[in-house]
DNA sequence: GCCGTTTTCGGCCCGACTGTTTTCAGTCG
């Protein structure tokens, strides 16, 4: 079994053991487990089950150490069979309904015998579950539009697309005369892929005005709580938003709180505890006395006004913070609660890319094959952009729906893009390439001689999806042997929230790009961010260049090169490991001294 | 079930909101 097989396995024994009423700290245990193990390599995997090192990773220790192992070598556990014939198999998905948890989804089994969504509806209609003790008519009508409304609202948001929603709601409540301070949070602001909802933190002087401003944004089609520090709102498209309200001196604690992760979160305060303190959104006090920040900055700032001793006090930034708890700062994409914390304690976190060091980039289309703008317009966008470079890379002809190119028109792009950089019509540089199709044997698309009149060679999987994971890798592989290719385009083919990638041994990938130099690339757009920031932190220790790809096919995509920042950041990518924030001068010194091994 | 520069046992992050309650449990983030 692979390692997300088992994380898989790993994460649902937690959620039917919360479902029995289980210990919830041991449900927290197998739910960190499968982290854990996401974050751990597929050969280091391997090698921990083989070396019975598996309990040096934290999160795992005898219990779970062994259930991996089992899952490993048989891909089967005994204990995770047993468990599933003892539950009733509907019950797993009452939890996605808001409103229920474990308790709740119990006694409706218990009392009203109710085993999955159908017999759930069935009970609200006919007013049973109103009846129950703990229950009543407005939990009824609360769950029964859960269902209803379950698939919109159980949605996942890609980053860019939330992103897009926030931000004029960010500029907007920056605006209001009340408000000092207002930020987006959570898996927005740590640059997740996805985006589950969205949370604003604001410091304002006066609440109402702000929460009525609020939950009366447009395409606001319900407000799902409103309160003294929060509301929270639910738009048309199932997204739903919380805004909470803090005054100012409190402001970035809220933040860091609302910014998460949730793993990261318990780290801190653990930390903060070790430390005696205790760390909330609402400040950072001694664990045992009661008080408030301020009453902690008062009894320790001395009467001269000048803080001496104060390992409390307010902070002006997330700096500060950190600080008061002996961190370096963390970026908000580094908050995962994968090891960021030992790192900026031990001052080694990386410092990471930015869209600033970003000098052009490559794999992008024209009008030659799928793109919407010409190669004229593409070039004038990346120079508007401020670019050195910009690589031109249309499909191949093997991608016919595509508009793939033959030899005949891609070596007359080629013609027509020398022409351009002679004319010196743009500053932008223009690098002559092709996205070119790995065909199903690992084969290129174009002869080496052809290829060879490029400044770059893009080679990317397009078809024959369906190969089981050993003919995958090897045709991918094959694909980077090939001394044409200069770097992997979207490694998985994944399309994030539509279709899972194919069965491909990334690590073996990584190991035999690695082997050969050649770049594997960070594919930016914000349906694919693929190879995965998870993948990237321990690639690129080891030797991977990374290159920041927009696939851009029309001007405007040139900038989904922020969500690829974002994707490197998590993956904790420094400057250094990004070839394309390279000078020019230095981009052409790399390719050509890779042309002149293959002409 | 995990973990230990106070601990190998007894903790495990913390608070708001809601709905159902006459003082709090469950859920959520």
């Amino acid at each position: 079994m692979t390692k997300n097989e088992i994380a898989d396995v790993l994460a649902e024994i937690g959620t039917l053991l919360e479902l029995k009423g289980e210990n919830p700290f041991k449900v927290r245990a197998y739910q960190s487990g499968a982290r854990a193990l996401e974050a751990i390599e597929e050969q280091e995997l391997a090698r921990l089950i083989a070396s019975d090192e598996l309990q040096t990773v934290k999160g795992i220790g005898e219990a779970l150490g062994q259930k991996i192992s089992e899952l490993h070598r048989t891909g089967r556990l005994e204990y995770f069979e047993k468990l599933k014939t003892s539950i009733e198999p509907g019950l797993v998905e009452l939890l996605q309904i808001p409103g229920l948890g474990p308790k709740k989804i119990r006694i409706l089994h218990d009392k009203l015998s109710i085993t999955d969504i159908a017999g759930l509806t069935l009970a609200c209609t006919d007013g049973r579950v109103a009846e129950l003790d703990g229950f009543g008519v407005k939990t009824q009508e609360k769950l029964l539009a859960g269902i209803r409304n379950r698939e919109a609202y159980g949605r996942r948001h890609l980053w860019w697309s939330a992103a897009e929603i926030a931000e004029p709601i960010v500029a907007g409540l920056r605006a209001l005369p009340q408000v000092k301070r207002a930020e987006a949070a959570g898996s927005l602001r740590r640059g997740l892929e996805t985006v589950g909802d969205l949370d604003f933190i604001v410091a304002a002087t006066d609440v109402a005005p702000v929460v009525d401003w609020f939950v009366s944004l447009p395409g606001v089609k319900e407000v799902t709580a409103k309160g003294e520090t929060k509301a929270s709102v639910r738009f048309e498209s199932g997204l739903q938003a919380d805004l909470r309200i803090v005054p100012e001196e409190q402001f970035i604690f809220a933040l860091h709180h609302f910014t998460g992760s949730k793993d990261h979160n318990v780290q801190m305060r653990q930390r903060a505890l070790a430390r005696g303190l205790s760390l909330s959104e609402w400040g950072l006090v001694p664990a045992e006395g009661e008080g408030t920040v301020k009453d902690k900055v008062a009894r320790e700032k001395p009467a001269d006004g000048k803080s001496k001793t104060a390992t409390v006090s307010v902070p002006r930034d997330e700096s500060d913070l950190f600080s008061a708890l002996d961190l370096h700062f963390i970026p908000p994409e580094l908050r995962e609660g994968l090891g960021e914390i030992d790192a900026a304690e031990k001052g080694e976190l990386p410092r990471l890319v930015e869209v600033g060091d970003l000098r052009g980039a490559f794999h992008n289309h024209t009008t030659a094959s799928d793109g919407r703008n010409t190669l004229a317009e593409m070039t004038a966008a990346a120079e508007a952009l401020g670019w050195e470079y910009l690589g031109i890379a249309d499909h191949s002809k093997a991608s016919f729906q595509a508009n793939g190119l033959s030899e005949e028109r891609l070596l007359a792009q080629v013609a027509e893009i020398h022409a351009l950089n002679a004319s010196r019509r743009f500053q932008t540089h223009v690098f002559t390439g092709v996205e070119c199709d790995v065909l199903a044997d690992g084969r290129l698309d174009f002869a080496d001689d052809v290829l060879a009149q490029l400044d770059y060679v893009v080679a990317s999987v397009h078809n024959a999806f369906a190969q089981d994971e050993a003919t995958m890798t090897a045709r991918v592989i094959r694909a980077i042997e090939n001394p044409c290719t200069t770097m992997l385009g979207h490694v998985t083919g994944r399309l994030l929230l539509r279709r899972e990638g194919y069965r491909v041994d990334v690590g073996r990938v990584i190991d035999a790009a690695i082997a050969h130099g050649v770049i594997i690339e960070l594919n930016a757009s914000p349906w694919r961010l693929d190879l995965d920031w998870r993948h990237w932190r321990k690639a690129a220790e080891r030797g991977l260049l990374c290159s920041i790809n927009p696939d851009a096919h029309e001007t405007s995509g040139l900038a989904h090169v922020r969500a690829g920042i974002n994707s490197a950041r998590k993956g904790g990518l420094t400057r250094e490991q990004v070839f394309n924030t390279r000078p020019l001068a230095e981009v052409k010194a790399g390719l050509k001294a890779r042309l002149a091994k293959v002409r």
